[in-house]
RNA sequence: GCAGGGAUAGUGAAGCGGUCAAACACGGGUGACUGUAAAUCAUCUGGCUUUCGCCUUCGGGGGUUCGAAUCCCUCUCCCUGCA
């Protein structure tokens, strides 16, 4: 059977994922599924470029603000709504469209990405206690492929344990029925783009964003591991002016925007379009997707 | 003006006679990544070289020594105490 349509937009922080989106779900009759890992908490507006209130009326949005900004939250979960999410979607008749910058969460969906049903969850608050090579040990004794992950990564040591099993990655293999986008920008002025946002930011109240969560959570590490605010922490100490808070989000924005672009590079089933110029590219290929229906 | 302290890689900072191209941290590059992913981890980061290795460095100049970033003299600049 084949799977229901699928259009996914990937691409680097400021790349135009948004803009892009915004247009092809209007002209196609489409919603919008978020993939990004701090839209999806509520109160990290700002920081993290959710679409407008507006932009989120004119269009149907999924996976955004589902979440505490402080609460636990995995991949699997992920995976398990945002599935749910495009059967919902399919059931209205619409295009769903996948659109994000957080790569595991994409992969989870486009390569059917298997996880654990039920997860020893306090097992892992044991782990975490123990250092790296106790944890070696465990894996060996279980018997587990500790040679095949990075040894030093804990957390992914942890993981291994956790499961009880490394799952092969296979990048070639796309859910079918799925037309992948990447956008990407032209070097000289990723800088610049990335500038003048974080800009808007801090002129539509990124610090206030930042004050109230961190009076409500305390500097909670599920917040304040991310770019636009944790770089926050030493202004409030008074260790920084506002000027470095945010040349340093700036440069926590590039080298992000750099990762993601590793990330994606590996995917072979992305088609690559300079965005905006090749706009009309896109908008070609959409149509003559959505009319197939038989991509890949 | 006198007495102390200091000047080391992009930055901060170890080293205080040989094993120093120089720990460590940050910053930077490259990459990995199926349950925290805007996370976590690996690797490189003076120049030339694929590796071996070679070359130039420790504010400037001059000494002592087989050998100096390390000791001495002197100059420049910075900080501290006394004037």
């Amino acid at each position: 059977m084949t799977p229901q349509p699928l259009l996914v937009i990937v691409g680097e922080t400021c790349s135009g994922k948004t803009d892009l989106s915004l247009t092809l779900a209007k002209r196609f009759n489409g919603a919008i599924i978020s993939a990004d890992s701090v839209a999806i908490r509520r109160k990290m507006d700002i920081g993290s470029s959710k679409p407008s209130a507006k932009e989120q009326s004119e269009v149907p949005h999924y996976l955004i603000d589902i979440i505490d900004p402080s609460e636990e939250f995995s991949v699997a979960l992920y995976k398990q709504k945002a599935l749910k999410a495009i059967r919902n979607i399919g059931d209205n008749n619409k295009l769903a469209i996948l659109v994000g910058g957080s790569g595991l969460y994409i992969n989870s969906v486009i390569y059917d990405y298997r996880f654990r049903e039920n997860l020893n969850k306090y097992q892992r608050d044991l782990l975490e206690t123990l250092d790296i090579q106790k944890l070696k040990e465990i894996g060996t004794d279980s018997g587990l492929a500790i040679k095949s992950i990075d040894l030093n990564n804990k957390r992914r040591l942890i993981r291994l344990i956790e499961t009880g099993h490394i799952r092969r990655k296979d990048l070639n293999k796309a859910r079918g029925n799925t037309l992948i986008i990447g956008l990407y920008n032209s070097k000289e002025n990723k800088k610049e783009l990335i500038k003048k946002r974080v800009e808007k930011m801090i002129n539509d109240g990124l610090e206030k964003e930042v004050q109230a969560l961190r009076s409500e959570y305390g500097y909670n590490d599920k917040i304040f591991c991310n770019i636009g605010y944790k770089e926050w922490i030493p202004y409030f100490n008074n260790q920084i002016c506002l000027d470095e808070v945010i040349s340093n989000i700036v440069k926590d924005t590039s080298n992000l925007a750099k990762k993601q672009k590793t990330w994606f590079r590996r995917n072979k089933s992305i088609r690559w379009f300079n965005y905006p110029l090749q706009k009309h590219l896109i908008v070609e290929l959409v149509t003559s997707f959505i009319s197939n229906e038989h991509f890949n």
